[in-house]
DNA sequence: ATTAAAACTTACCAAGTGGTAAATAAAATG
DNA sequence: CATTTTATTTACCACTTGGTAAGTTTTAAT
């Protein structure tokens, strides 16, 4: 039935109809990529599901290696644009840092597939796309480590392992979204709801300031058990 | 070459040799199934990898998911062990949690692969192994809230959001064995090493204590910008 | 030694894999 | 209309996949 869209009106040919199947086709991939991983989905699977022909992908995308390519790239995308709040906010710690949980968090919430392709690849230890992070991912990272030295340097926070910092924000507001299952069973309900979001949000943040706000003295009087 | 061992001395026949196989088939599947996940790894792969025949494994673990669920169980009986610290200091807030950190990051830096054949397993929504998650993982988490939960009650800690508040110790945990590869970037070097290892557990335990055990007045004085 | 069970090997297979080549249909261009 | 470019389908292929069946050897029990 999709052959029903002839010469209508105005534009919307054949080649339109190309790029929006060529959108489908990556979003379903990305989806059952970020299920079952690179090797657990064939192309015969992406193409049944948006109801054309393996060799239709072959003919977009070259290869099943072109496919993924293009979908961890749309991946990144997404990935990055949440990333730059604390460099936005150079003068606020606070509001740098609540911004940057909040920002990750939604996009747990609303990208969850983007957030598990991109942990698989991680997992992997990266062997196909370790330059494309190199280049596009560090310096993201490496710019807010910069910010979080400079708030240091200028007395704006204590001065925190600001790399170890990033990996705990980073793991902690993406689990929400690769570990979703697990979080769901410890919180006994089928699905993450809006709630849940906000709690990790408030924990998040009273955890982040508290650490990087003191007001000088430790917080925990005693040594080594 | 492996004909060698005979009737040598005393035991050592073939049905401990078995035993030693099936061990390493199950460390070398582990591996594998770690970094390709579990449609990415094929049974000749694992039985080249031990130099033997694939229909070996077969013979010994009945199909492919026979082995991996083999794996995850050995996988679960490691995870498991590392998350009794909280249970086993049940009036100790400060002692509990520094062990539990310790011990969750041991496990990721003595096991890597266990956790990210773990991690696999959730992030693919655990079709295949819920019912053991659910039976053994499930269990433990809930016994180290209800010691949180007392904790608050008895008030030998603020009443946090303990479920929200292991979901953070456990992805910055893991993080360091899951994520490896991308935190070796961050820190821009090739492994992570023992100092690495440390400087995460003083962070994370100052940012749980600070949060867990604070004096009373909240530390972000400031409202939503 | 005879037998029975357990431990491996060899041979094989149906189904699926990513990918190529060629034929065909449709659109754009002259 | 003729032609070229682009889009899509059909047919095919070499290779790998997990799994089965049957044979062979080795160990243990009688």
């Amino acid at each position: 039935m999709p052959n029903s869209s002839k010469t209508a009106h105005g534009r919307e040919r054949r080649s339109d109809n190309r790029e929006r199947l060529e959108q489908e086709i990556l979003d379903a991939a990305k989806r059952l990529f970020a299920v079952r991983g690179f090797a657990g989905v064939s192309l015969d699977h992406i193409a049944r599901e948006v109801g054309t022909a393996k060799q239709n992908l072959l003919y977009y995308f070259g290869s099943k290696e072109g496919l993924y390519r293009r979908v961890l790239h749309g991946v990144l995308d997404v990935w990055l644009s949440d990333m730059e709040a604390i460099t936005h906010h150079i003068d606020d710690p606070s509001t740098a840092l609540r911004k940057y949980i909040a920002g990750k968090l939604r996009f747990s919430r609303d990208h969850p597939y983007d957030s598990r392709v991109y942990a698989n690849e991680v997992i992997s230890g990266t062997p196909l796309f370790a330059q494309e992070i190199r280049d596009r991912v560090l310096p993201a990272l490496q710019a807010d480590i910069a910010v979080f030295n400079r708030w240091a340097e200028l007395g704006l926070c204590r001065p925190v392992d600001a790399a170890h910092l990033m990996v705990v924000l980073w793991a902690s507001t993406q689990a929400y979204a690769d570990f979703a299952s697990q979080i769901c069973l410890v919180l006994d309900k089928p699905s993450l709801e809006e709630q849940d979001f906000l709690a990790a949000e408030a924990l998040l943040v009273d955890m982040v300031l508290r650490t990087v706000l003191a007001p000088a003295a430790p917080a925990a009087p005693n040594g080594p058990a």
